[in-house]
RNA sequence: GGGUCAGUGCCCGAGCGGCCAAUGGGAUCUGGCUGUAAACCAGACGGCUUUGCCUACGGGGGUUCAAAUCCCUCCUGGCCCA
């Protein structure tokens, strides 16, 4: 199958600078690019579709470059966004590109033994911080006129708005982005840039610079961003506002597995198209028991093992499903102690003294300790609400936590709602 | 530099001397229903030594018995002029 109807089923394709790339892509010649933002220390699963449509593209004999914005990273991407950015500084960035580095080397073959389709790993502040002002002014700002930044709707957003302004600093942007395709092309032969379709904007401002600077034929593609059912986007955490990451150090795998098992229905397909590497047949098949089945969740099921593999391996997949299907179950009790503390492995955990114990625990203080609550005013609103549990009993606001209800005599696994867990450890 | 408008809780946004921890919406959280889904329903949503107290309406100072609300000043931002 052309990678073209592959990528359409699968709803990965937004914009096309010319139909012509996909031939390109067919035949495993094209290097491509995908740009990422260095703004956090980790990637999180907002990044996975594009990282995953680099590996597409990887598994198709192409070769993928994972640029690392250090250099643009330092400015910010004015894009859609709804106001200026505060600046990075530069120990962050150093902190950021470190870790988002890492990952990428993961997710994407970058060993030798890939050949020609081994990914490459670049970061733009090589370029970009050493370019002299007066030479990028000549040789690349000559090229665009103000009037066409102007008129790109990711700037005309920001233009539009009576309450914020639009720093020189970040309208520049466009052109460090369009340097860097130029950039790649000239040295790595580099004819395609993707990204989400926010970046349309930037991509064909670079596009447009590779045949002016270049002289050559370069091609921009932009992928549909991934919408829940509401309009809103996703990747952030069931909650709302936290993001999910890829670093096991910030997102557990266990929430991370548990993050895709709680898809919505209505979404489900669509990231099982996106974020999978699954046959058509198989997708198509998981998507009728979805519409046939609801209730056994298939497809959600399917979705996380697919996605926790690839991001952290087969082993974590496999302790995440264990630790769900007895987390939420009152056998927790029942468990013995090695599986207990395999399921809560992933949850934060604390220890205390036996002796502190002894004479019972306050239950709202004991959940603000574990930090399942940020103040002792929550504490006790989650308790009138109902929401806490030991054990996978629910506790009393004024019934004191005793040793007794301590698992194998040393453990308390504290709940808060349905998923916010704390493993206690009595020493 | 001059003029002018604005800065309120996570976000948007009311309030414009006491009845304001501050209307409303969104987000979020908890409970219920269910399928660890969506939708829906109910409640909560600054903190604490919780029938009360403390801290908050850009910062600082002032007027007043009393200020988010009035005055001064500074900071930040928008727009217009130079």
């Amino acid at each position: 199958m052309s990678l073209r109807a592959d990528w359409a089923f699968r709803g990965l394709i937004h914009q096309v600078t010319d139909e012509a790339i996909f031939e390109q892509l067919d035949a495993g010649k094209v290097t491509a690019y995908i740009g990422f933002d260095p703004t956090a220390p980790s990637l999180h699963v907002g990044n996975l579709l594009q990282i995953c449509n680099l590996r597409r593209l990887q598994l198709a004999g192409n070769r993928p470059i994972a640029l690392a914005g250090g250099g643009t990273g330092l400015i910010g991407d004015p894009s859609f966004k709804a106001a200026e950015r505060p600046l990075l500084t530069a120990e962050a960035l150093a902190m950021n590109l470190a870790g988002i580095s890492a990952q990428l080397t993961r997710l994407l073959d970058c060993d030798a033994s890939a050949g020609a389709s081994r990914a490459l790993l670049m970061n733009n502040a090589d370029w970009l911080t050493t370019v002299s002002l007066t030479d990028f002014l000549r040789d690349v700002g000559k090229h665009v006129t103000i009037n066409q930044m102007v008129a790109k709707d990711s700037v005309k957003s920001r233009l539009d708005r009576e309450d914020i302004g639009l720093s020189f600093t970040e309208f520049s942007y466009m052109l460090l982005q369009g340097y860097d395709f130029v950039r790649l092309y000239q040295d790595h032969d580099c004819s395609l840039q993707m990204g989400g379709s926010d970046q349309w904007g930037n991509i064909t401002v670079g596009v447009d610079l590779v045949k002016k600077m270049a002289g050559g034929k370069a091609y921009g593609l932009t992928v549909p961003l991934l919408l829940r059912p509401d309009g809103t986007k996703f990747g952030k955490s069931e909650g709302g506002n936290e993001n999910v990451w890829l670093d096991a150090r910030l997102t557990s795998p266990f929430a991370f597995h548990q993050f895709f098992l709680t898809t919505d229905d209505a979404m489900v397909s669509q990231l099982l198209r996106a974020l999978t590497f699954l046959s058509h047949d198989e997708i198509l098949e998981l998507e009728a028991a979805t519409t046939n089945r609801p209730q056994e969740r298939r497809a959600q099921r399917a979705l996380a093992d697919a996605v926790v593999t690839w991001v952290h391996g087969a082993e974590e997949t496999a302790k995440a499903n264990r630790a769900a299907a007895a987390l939420f179950s009152e056998d927790i009790a029942l468990l013995d102690e090695a599986v207990l503390l395999e399921i809560v492995a992933d949850a934060p955990s604390s220890t205390l003294t036996r002796a502190s114990a002894v004479a019972g625990l306050d239950p709202v203080e004991l959940l603000v300790t574990c930090g399942l609550a940020s103040s002792k005013t929550e504490a006790r609103r989650f308790f009138e609400q109902g929401g806490v549990y030991i054990n996978n009993l629910r506790q009393e606001e004024n019934s004191p936590v005793k040793v007794s209800q301590a698992l194998h005599d040393r453990y308390l696994v504290v709940r808060r709602g349905k998923r916010n867990t704390h493993l206690i450890v009595l020493s």
